[in-house]
RNA sequence: GGGGGCAUAGCUCAGUUGGUCAGAGCGCUUGCUUGACAUGCAAGAGGUCGAUGGUUCGAGCCCAUUUGUUCCCACCA
C-alpha cells in the first residue's frame, strides 16, 4: 500500500469491478426481504450538483447498509425528461443554428431533443457513478421510456374515465416566453417596483366617475365590469348601472361583489375575468363575459384596437399616455408588489384564461392526507409532515397540460367529422362514433410531474402485474430535498394510492440544501456553485461523501466548504495509514480467530468499544441519523483505535513472544475489519480497497455481512476497568505538560491503589504511553518522598517525584486549582443529595451514583489537602 | 395574513424520548522528527447553550412570552 491515501489510484477501478461483478444488481430473491429505494430522477438538462451529491450519498449509504444486512436491496436509477427545461435548452441550441421549433416542425424538433437526451443522459449517469452510487444500472429508466409512456397512458385514461381529469377554461399562469401554461408551484414570486394607475371610469347617465386602480392598465380592454362591495354605502346605489370604459367607450356593468374591499383604495375594482384569477371568479358569479385581449406571446390582440400587435408593456406605456391626455388618468402611485415569474426563464407571468387539462384533486387528496396521519407514510424529520398537510389540505386542481412538444402527449383525439373526444390507451384508427379516420391528437403534452408521480411503480412495470412490481413495491424510503415535497412527493403519494392501492413508500427522508460557504443558495446566477466532480477530483469521492453526512442534522441545510472536505480527507488518510500499519505488521504473522486468542485488558477494551460502535451505528442508521453515525465512527477510528489501541499494542507487536504478537495482531485485524464494514456504507471506496489488502479476505467488502452487535464481546466490566489505565496515562502526560517537563523524560511513578493487579497487568502500556521508567506500589504517600506531583484518580493516587525540576509554587497552584474543582463538585453533589425531592423522586440508581460520586470527591479532597500540607 | 426553521466555544455546526451533554471540526496556545500517519502526536485555553418567565427533585433539551435572523405558502384590484 502507498504511503499516503490516493483515492484516484483505486476509485474508478473499484467501481468498475463492482459493476462488472454485478454487485449492484437486485434480482428478486424470495428468501430475502426486499428493500427498495427509487432514485429521484435528475433532470437530463442538468449537471450533477451538490444537491444531487447529498441526495445520492444518503441513498447510497442506506442501500449499502441494507444490502450488507442481507436485504434484497434495489436502488433503481433514472433520469427525468424535464419537459419545459429541456425544451427551452434545445430551443436555445437550435436558435444558434438559425433554426426554430416551428421551422423544424414537431417531428424534427423532437428528433433534436432525443439527440440531446442521449448525450446528456449519459453524462449524468457517468457523474452518478463517480460518487460511488450502487444503483442497479440494468434498470436505468428514463421518464420518456416506453414503459413510462405506457404507465402514463394507463393512468391518464383511468383518471379520465373516472372523470378525475377534465378539460376546462381557467386562469392559468402563462409564460409568454415559453408559450406554455405552468402550474402554480412553478411560479416564483419576487418583489418588484411598479406603479398603481388610478383611472376614472365615468358612470353612464350620471355626472360622476368611479375611480379604479390597477397595476396592469393594458388589461382594461378585457374589463367586463366594475365591482363594488354590496355593503359599501358610497356605491351601493350604483349597482346595476353601467360605467363607460375609457378609450374603448364600451358600457360595462357595475356589480356588487364581496371581492371588492371597502378599505382598499377607492373600494372600486375593475373586473377582467380573462386576465386575473380573482376576477375570473367574480365573472363566474355574475355571469360576465370573458374577454381575452392578449396573444400567447404577450402581445395585444385585435381587441386592443389600435394597440393590437404591440407588446404588453409597450401597449401599457402608450395607453397610459392616452389616458393621461384624455384626463381619465387620476394619478400614478409608486407601488411595490409581488410579481410572478416563470421558474425557467424568469419572464413575468401573465395570468390568462385558457383551455387546459386538469386533475381533480379533491378525491385524491383525502386518502393521501390520511396515509400520513395514519403513519402509513412517515416524514423524517416529522416536521415536514406539517408542510405536506398544509399544501394537501388547500390543494387546487392540478393543471397538467403544457403547450410544449417535449413530453408525453395527451392521449386524446378529436374526430374531425363529428367532433368526438376520444381518450384511449392505444392510438385509435377510427372514430368509434362515426367511423371517420380523420382524427387529430391533442397538441398539448403533460406536465413533467405527471410521469414523475408514477415513478415508484412505472419503473417496476406498471400497469402489468410484473413479478418485480409485486416484490419490490411499495418502496421503503424516498430520499429527497424539501423543495420538491409539493411537486413530487405529494403527487407520488396520491398516485400510488389511487393506482396501486398502496402508498409508494413508508418513509420520506427529507434533507436540506447544500449552501455555499457563506450560507447562500448555490445558483447559476450567483455563480457560486461548487462542482462535486471537481471536489472528487481533488479529494476523492469518499471525502466528499463523508463531508456531506458528518455534522448534518436531519432536514437542516448545510454549508459546503473546502475546509470541511479537507478535514474528511484527513480522516481518510488516517484510516489509510492505520490500516497500512496493521497490514504491514501482519506480514508473516498468524491471524487467528478471537476464540483462540488470550485477550488482554486493552484487547477487551477495544473490542468492547467496537461493540458499542456496531450497536450505535446500526441504531442511528436505522433512524436515518447519518450525522451522529459518522461522528461515532470518526471517534471510534481516530481516538479509540488509532490514538489508543494501536499505540497500546505496539509493544506486543514487537515482542519476542510469538503468541503475544499473533494475539495482538489478531485483535487488530478483527477490529479493523469490522470497522471497515461499519464504515463501508459511508465511504465505500477506501474501505473496499483496504479490505482487499487485509489478510484472510476474499472479494469485495460490499457483499459481506454488516457487523452485528455481540453481547458476549461487550466486556463491559473489563472495558470499564481499562478506562482506569487510560486515566493514569493521561494524568502523567498532563502532569508533565503542566510542569514543562519534556514528554520524553522518563519518570518514576508511585501509586497508592486498590487495583494493583490491574495496573501490574498493564504496566508495559503505562510505561510506554505515559513515558515512565518504573512503577512502585506504595501504601502511604510518604513512601513517595516529600516532593512529588500528585494526581488523585479514581483508580488510585499517583505520585511523581520531580526533584529540582519541579516548580513548587506551580505545583501548589495546580493543587489548589484541583481542590477548588473538587470542592465545586462536592457542593454540587451535596446540594443534590440534600434535596429531598431528588432523593425521593429521582431513580434510585441516580441517587446511588450521586452518593458514590460524593464519596469519591470527598476522598479526593482529603488527599489533595494532605498533599498541599506536604508541600 | 398563515406555517416553519435557526440562534450552543473566535468560525462552521452536532447534541432525537429532560438526569456524566456542555461536545466535534477548523482556528488559537504550549510542547513533540514518539520507526502507520506533520493530511501527524500530546497537553491546553475558550461557552451563565439569544432574552424573560414557567413546569420539574433536575432543562440547550418541555411550555409561554420576547428579540434577531431566515425560508415556505397565500394575497396584494
Amino acid at each position: 500500500m502507498e504511503k499516503t491515501y490516493n483515492p484516484k489510484e483505486f476509485e474508478d477501478r473499484l467501481y468498475k469491478e463492482w459493476e462488472e461483478g454485478d454487485c449492484f444488481k437486485a434480482v428478486r430473491d424470495d428468501s430475502k426481504v426486499p428493500f427498495t429505494v427509487m432514485m429521484p430522477p435528475p433532470n437530463i438538462t442538468g449537471q450533477l450538483h451538490m444537491g444531487h451529491a447529498m441526495d445520492e450519498t444518503l441513498q447510497d449509504t442506506i442501500v449499502r447498509f441494507k444490502r450488507m444486512q442481507g436485504y434484497c436491496a434495489l436502488w433503481l436509477p433514472g433520469t427525468d425528461h424535464a419537459s419545459i427545461a429541456t425544451e427551452v435548452k434545445v430551443v436555445e441550441q437550435v436558435k444558434k443554428e438559425g433554426l426554430s421549433k416551428e421551422s423544424l416542425g414537431r417531428e424534427g424538433f423532437l428528433q433534436r431533443v432525443w439527440q440531446w437526451t442521449d448525450k446528456y443522459n449519459a453524462r449524468i449517469v457517468q457523474q452518478l457513478k463517480k460518487l460511488g452510487s450502487s444503483c442497479d444500472w440494468s434498470r436505468l429508466t428514463f421518464t420518456m421510456d416506453e414503459k413510462c409512456s405506457k404507465a402514463v397512458r394507463e393512468v391518464f385514461v383511468n383518471l379520465y374515465n373516472k372523470k378525475l381529469i377534465y378539460k376546462g377554461s381557467r386562469i392559468i399562469n402563462w409564460c409568454p416566453c415559453c408559450k406554455t401554461g405552468i402550474s402554480d408551484v412553478e411560479v416564483e414570486y419576487a418583489e418588484e417596483n411598479g406603479s398603481f394607475w388610478h383611472i376614472n371610469y365615468p358612470v353612464e347617465g350620471e355626472d360622476i366617475c368611479l375611480e379604479v386602480a390597477t397595476t396592469r392598465p393594458e388589461t382594461m380592454f378585457g374589463d367586463t365590469a366594475v365591482a363594488v362591495n354590496p355593503k359599501d354605502k358610497r356605491y351601493k346605489h350604483l349597482i346595476g348601472k353601467n360605467v363607460i370604459l375609457p378609450v374603448v367607450g364600451k358600457a360595462i356593468p357595475i356589480v356588487g361583489d364581496e371581492h371588492a374591499d371597502m378599505e382598499k383604495g377607492t373600494g372600486c375594482v375593475k373586473i377582467t375575468p380573462a386576465h386575473d384569477p380573482n376576477d375570473f371568479e367574480v365573472g363566474l358569479r355574475h355571469n360576465l363575459p370573458v374577454v381575452r385581449v392578449m396573444n400567447d406571446d404577450g402581445t395585444m390582440n385585435e381587441l386592443a384596437g389600435k394597440y393590437a400587435g404591440l407588446d404588453r408593456y409597450e401597449c401599457r406605456k402608450k395607453l397610459v399616455e392616452e389616458l393621461k391626455a384624455s384626463g381619465a388618468l387620476v394619478k400614478v402611485e409608486p407601488h411595490t408588489h409581488n410579481v410572478g415569474h416563470c421558474y425557467r426563464c424568469n419572464t413575468t407571468i401573465e395570468p390568462i384564461v385558457s383551455k387546459q387539462w386538469f386533475v381533480k384533486m379533491e378525491k385524491l387528496a383525502r386518502p393521501a392526507i390520511d396515509a400520513v396521519t395514519d403513519k402509513k407514510v412517515t416524514f423524517v424529520p416529522e416536521r415536514f409532515a406539517k408542510i405536506y398537510y398544509n399544501w394537501m389540505e388547500n390543494v387546487k386542481d392540478w393543471c397538467i397540460s403544457r403547450q410544449l412538444w417535449w413530453g408525453h402527449r395527451i392521449p386524446v383525439w378529436y374526430c374531425e367529422d363529428c367532433g368526438k373526444e376520444i381518450c384511449v390507451k392505444d392510438d385509435p384508427k377510427t372514430c368509434p362514433d362515426c367511423g371517420s379516420k380523420r382524427l387529430n391528437q391533442e397538441e398539448d403534452v403533460l406536465d413533467t410531474w405527471f410521469s414523475s408521480a408514477l415513478w415508484p411503480f412505472s419503473t417496476l412495470g406498471f400497469p402489468d402485474d410484473t413479478s418485480d412490481l409485486e416484490y419490490f413495491y411499495p418502496g421503503d424510503v424516498l430520499v429527497t430535498g424539501y423543495d420538491i415535497i409539493f411537486f413530487w412527493v405529494a403527487r407520488m403519494i396520491f398516485s400510488g394510492l389511487e393506482h396501486m392501492r398502496k402508498v409508494p413508500f413508508r418513509d420520506v427522508l427529507i434533507h436540506g440544501l447544500v449552501r455555499d460557504e457563506k450560507g447562500r443558495k448555490m445558483s447559476k446566477s450567483l455563480g457560486n456553485g461548487v462542482d462535486p466532480l471537481e471536489v472528487i477530483d481533488k479529494y476523492g469521492a469518499d471525502s466528499l461523501r463523508f463531508s456531506l453526512l458528518q455534522g448534518v442534522a436531519p432536514g437542516n441545510d448545510t454549508r459546503y466548504s473546502d475546509a470541511k472536505v479537507e478535514a474528511c480527507r484527513n480522516f481518510m488518510n488516517k484510516i489509510w495509514n492505520a490500516s497500512r500499519f496493521v497490514i504491514m505488521s501482519a506480514e508473516g504473522a498468524k491471524v487467528k480467530p478471537l476464540e483462540e486468542v488470550k485477550l488482554s485488558h486493552a484487547d477487551k477494551w477495544i473490542i468492547s468499544r467496537l461493540q458499542s460502535a456496531i450497536r450505535d451505528v446500526t441504531l442511528t442508521l436505522n433512524k436515518f441519523e447519518f450525522g451522529v453515525a459518522c461522528q461515532i465512527m470518526y471517534d471510534f477510528m481516530w481516538s479509540d483505535f488509532c490514538d489508543w489501541y494501536i499505540e497500546l499494542v505496539k509493544p506486543a507487536l514487537k515482542s519476542d513472544d510469538e503468541a503475544k504478537r499473533d494475539g495482538a495482531l489478531s485483535v487488530l485485524v478483527f477490529v479493523l475489519e469490522n470497522a471497515l464494514k461499519l464504515l463501508h456504507p459511508f465511504i465505500p471506496f477506501i474501505t473496499d480497497e483496504i479490505y482487499r489488502n487485509l489478510p484472510n479476505t476474499e472479494g469485495t467488502i460490499m457483499t459481506k455481512e454488516f457487523p452485528r452487535y455481540n453481547a458476549k464481546r461487550a466486556y463491559k466490566k473489563d472495558a470499564a476497568s481499562f478506562e482506569g489505565i487510560k486515566e493514569i496515562i493521561t494524568a502523567v502526560r498532563a502532569a508533565k505538560t503542566e510542569l514543562d517537563c519534556p514528554p520524553s523524560r522518563k519518570v518514576s511513578l508511585y501509586i497508592v491503589t486498590e487495583s494493583k493487579r490491574l495496573i501490574s497487568a498493564n504496566q508495559d502500556s503505562i510505561l510506554k504511553l505515559a513515558g515512565a521508567k518504573e512503577i512502585h506500589f506504595i501504601s502511604s504517600p510518604e513512601e513517595a518522598g516529600d516532593k512529588t506531583v500528585t494526581k488523585v484518580l479514581s483508580v488510585g493516587t499517583i505520585f511523581i517525584p520531580m526533584g529540582e525540576l519541579v516548580d513548587l509554587e506551580k505545583e501548589k497552584a495546580r493543587l489548589e486549582g484541583e481542590l477548588e474543582k473538587v470542592n465545586g463538585e462536592i457542593q454540587r453533589a451535596d446540594g443534590k443529595l440534600n434535596n429531598s425531592g431528588f432523593i425521593s423522586k429521582a431513580p434510585k440508581k441516580l441517587v446511588d451514583d450521586e452518593r458514590a460520586k460524593l464519596n469519591k470527591y470527598v476522598e479526593m479532597r482529603e488527599k489533595i489537602i494532605n498533599q498541599l500540607k506536604n508541600l
